[in-house]
DNA sequence: CAATATAGTTGACTTAATCAACAAACTCAA
DNA sequence: TTGAGTTTGTTGATTAAGTCAACTATATTG
């Protein structure tokens, strides 16, 4: 029996997760990794995202998500704009604190890359990404 | 900027638990997918490891590894052993009730691997664990 | 229009992870 | 060999992450 794949998996996630989490202290922001997650998704589609859009990519539960968002909110680094065509929703967007942020992020982000990628090709890194993906989208149409 | 590879990783161990947690749900075992992953470590190394291995293997921290440990043995699927050697610690076996369980575990996570898997050959599967153990391994030596 | 579906919010809860303090046992060097 | 420092495991307290159900308001569609 071949060793199980999700272990190092776990493994890997764990260690990234805590990596990410001392990257994000050393800046000394307020911000759990799950945070940083969500503000540079709404950084990279600026008043044109909504929360909805983001549970679907992310499949984090939209209970969860309104609450991280109501607290990136309150923190003053993203904002909510009115979606003319559906009152339900609305676009969120980021604030100037909030690219400063996303900023700061990035550069801590990168150096986590940097040391996590060591070693690898650019075609190791792209096979990795093909393969969750694969994997991710095998599992996703069983249970959706 | 290429895509970051935390994205699809986030992703895919969301969807990972999120289907272990089905198969063991419809097996109506009292267990989370950490008590399955610890379980299952114990039911390899029958009373030849000691919760510090596991905290060595996985990284999971010390407390709550005792804590999940003493369900477990609450459960009565684990059991712990006396280890001559050293006083401070003992070594965990597994109980009949575990083994037992360890099968059931098996077979739904045997179910959640095929499916993840599918369209993948045995190549890509070894890539893939390789390279997570690699950035895993990166990522540690900045931090032990 | 009425039935149904969707977007977001809130409450209550479980699971996972972290950190600090501690007791008991162990190690090893002076 | 003893005592300073380390390791193993435990407990307490807390934070982060994830889940489920009920609900409001708006949209969609037959």
């Amino acid at each position: 029996m071949s060793e199980n794949i999700k272990e190092p998996l776990f493994n890997l996630l764990h260690s990234i997760k805590r990596s990410l989490r001392q990257a994000i202290d050393s800046n000394d922001l307020q911000l759990t990794p799950l945070h940083m997650r969500v503000l540079k998704m709404i950084s990279f589609n600026n008043n044109h995202v909504t929360a909805n859009d983001i549970v679907q990519k992310t499949l984090i539960d939209k209970a969860q998500l309104a609450r991280l968002i109501k607290e990136l909110i309150g923190l003053g680094y993203v904002t909510k704009l009115d979606n003319p065509t559906d009152k339900r929703s609305y676009y969120l967007g980021i604030s100037s604190e909030g690219i400063d942020v996303v900023k700061q992020l990035s550069v801590a982000e990168q150096r986590v890359n940097e040391i996590m990628k060591s070693g690898l090709t650019e075609q190791d890194i792209a096979d990795f990404t093909r393969l969750a993906k694969h994997m991710a989208q095998n599992l996703n149409q069983q249970n959706d």
